[in-house]
DNA sequence: TACTTACTTATAATTATTATAAAATAAAAA
DNA sequence: TTTTTATTTTATAATAATTATAAGTAAGTA
């Protein structure tokens, strides 16, 4: 995601205000290499503002997720986890426990087009499904 | 997606029986190329099989994803999108309206590692972020 | 400082998905 | 074929994530 400084000129620019609220969700996605769900970090966000809503907690996130900020990620357990690093990376996500992780391997492509089949292109991401070391090692254990 | 009768041998080597239900689930997502969600999905099943129910519908759909044979789609407008179509592929995302649409163009990776970080990797999947033609026309004119 | 408008909050509503338990049925056994 | 049994389906209820609403609050501006 961009910086809090480039975020600020962002919500400037379009008539809107930087809250405290705002800024202090965006600090606390800043930099972070998990992939949290919204009430991962609503728990992590009412110890330092206990008045925060998840309303507004959401609403942020859509917001950032529109501007291509933060990519949602549907891993299959219920409820949606946001990854607030954009760049090119590699995922590894699970088909039977959902577990996501990011993988060190370098993504097969690097930087997007600027533009396909008319879409204005913000960012790309690379994923690849499969079976974890704990859910394989059990799957084979019940198939034998 | 795997084969019929690919589908048939799976279910049955895991002591699992070839039902109506699955049967008519799996012949409606064979060679679809859309992206449909369970909702959708349902709807059109109901009318060759009043009495399906979506708790089948869903069952059987978590359970071909966890085999890798469909895929799991979050594009941010609530419910759950399902792609039969896992051979590599580029798809658009727009970060506004939400579509989802498969590209013609060539995905960076054809195949898969067999394994990666511990993974047993069935799947791969590649995915374009950015504004629809509608969305960036819209956003341009509001912008001015 | 006072004004305007966007934003936040608490609350309620909605909606997607999953759990439950009784009835049905595919497939194996007799 | 008939019987048996485990799996699956169905209807229903429950859950849990996300969004809508409307009144109050505060950021930006002059
Ligand atoms: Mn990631
Ligand atoms: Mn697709
Ligand atoms: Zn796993
Ligand atoms: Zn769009």
């Amino acid at each position: 995601m961009r910086t809090i400084e480039e975020l600020t000129e962002q919500v400037r620019n379009n008539g809107g205000k930087v809250t405290a609220q705002r800024l202090l969700i965006w600090q606390t996605l800043y930099n972070n290499r998990t992939h949290p769900t919204a009430e991962e970090l609503y728990q992590k966000l009412k110890q330092g503002s206990p008045t925060l809503s998840l309303t507004t907690l959401y609403n942020t996130l859509n917001e950032l997720a529109s501007w291509g900020d933060i990519r949602r990620i549907d891993n299959g357990d219920g409820s949606i986890h946001y990854d607030p690093f954009v760049e090119p990376h590699v995922e590894l996500v699970c088909l039977i426990c959902h577990k996501v992780v990011d993988s060190q391997s370098k993504p097969a492509l690097l930087s997007a087009p600027e533009e396909m089949d008319g879409f204005k292109i913000i960012s790309h991401s690379e994923q690849y499904y499969g079976y974890c070391p704990v859910c394989r090692d059990t799957f084979n254990q019940i198939k034998k």
